[in-house]
DNA sequence: GTGGTCTAGACCACA
DNA sequence: GTGGTCTAGACCACG
């Protein structure tokens, strides 16, 4: 497994995983259709609570970016991830000017952010060769 | 007043104040040496308790966006901002890895997000006349 | 429980109870990864109200000296404690300052004072089998 | 005046006053029997109100490091200083134990904690040509 | 059951 | 009047 959690951090576990969840699907580590553990043999990896693990697919099955299925178990979501909706660029928003006003106060340049930001998201993506909508 | 709080949001209020408040720096509304309201007027004026004030004046205190003069009572920093610490790259890192990686699984180009994140940027600074770029 | 609090001294409660655990780690009564009470618990013996207790966990907890763990509570920092930082240093070279001031107008000799300095150093460290010199 | 206050301190204004005047007769730069500056001119001198300075004066009256005579006015207490009372070995006792427990745990070893003390004592009583009881 | 957050009311030191 | 401290009681997210 490709998670690795910190315990002592400020977020939650089940949002730790859920990001890193996110993060493998962004990178192309986890394809549509690929099964994910199921969440007790997971909670056991990680040495966590089952039911924080629950928590985590339930939360990317309500975004849309897992499938449950009664026989293959958990999968991603092989129809098509959720788009761009209103809520997340809502949120995208918010975190962003938060982020961007301290940035900016800090004395980090546009450029140096602007570089930041798009750095990032090549990283994120580096598996997946370039299959970018 | 320039703020506005989300009572009912999930982010604790403290943390919403703390924000604002370095928007407002940001943006230039706030400048260096000018004085913050008392924690009882502002508590007042935004309908929370002092107390949720005064745990927001002392992150930005610890921070060191702001200063407690034994005079003025509490201030803008007036003697430079704190710069780029280790510390908030690496929040900066891990908030912007989790968001492009959900934009990219949504869909978003880069170009997008790039695009984003520069007129938020923008955006905040945009009383200052410019001197930061 | 090692704790013993003046709740008629002029110093805060809060930091009494801060330097108690300093000086807990120090004599080796408390070990790096062991846990404390929970605020509640230890807040309930001392007599003293959980956020009180709360209080000293956060500052402990920003200087490093403790680790908020999401599984095993509030812990004795496991991973090294911080060294000598430039503001202990400031504080340590502000406090002995004054303190050798006022001892020294009492017509205390430089023998006596660094005496009791030594002295003092070695009581803190006690039960901690020496391993440090 | 040699007198330098720093208003964004935690420590009050007052205790600031106090500390340094105790180091200006530790250092020799205040001989006994010498005059002090007047509550108002002083307070307007460091730009603080007559009343902080007048409770220093007192705190100093009070532990006999001042005299106040009605016709010179504030002057240095001319008929030996007070000794090491009870009261102030307590508080050197508690507050270089908390010191040292501090400065232990952050690894600063026995012979550095004594180097600091003593060169710290010895910086206070340059000016004063070693005329140490 | 744990820490985190919020509210409320009170006292005090400080300036 | 200001911030700092302490208490108290309540709700919630987390695991």
């Amino acid at each position: 497994m490709f998670i690795e959690l910190d315990l002592q951090s400020e977020t939650p576990i089940y949002a730790q995983l859920v990001d890193q969840i996110v993060e493998g699907i962004a990178s192309g580590a986890l394809q549509p259709g690929d099964p994910l553990p199921s969440v007790r043999s997971l909670g056991e990896d990680l040495g966590i609570n089952l039911h924080t693990v629950n928590k985590s697919y339930n939360l990317l099955k309500q975004e849309g970016f897992l499938q449950v299925h009664r026989k293959k178990g958990v999968i991603v979501q092989p129809d098509g991830m959720p788009g761009v909706t209103d809520a997340f660029e809502e949120k995208l928003r918010r975190q962003l000017r938060s982020l961007a006003a301290e940035a900016a106060v800090r004395g980090m340049t546009e450029a140096a952010f602007t570089q930041m930001s798009t750095s990032l998201y090549r990283d994120t993506i580096t598996n997946r060769g370039g299959e970018q909508r």
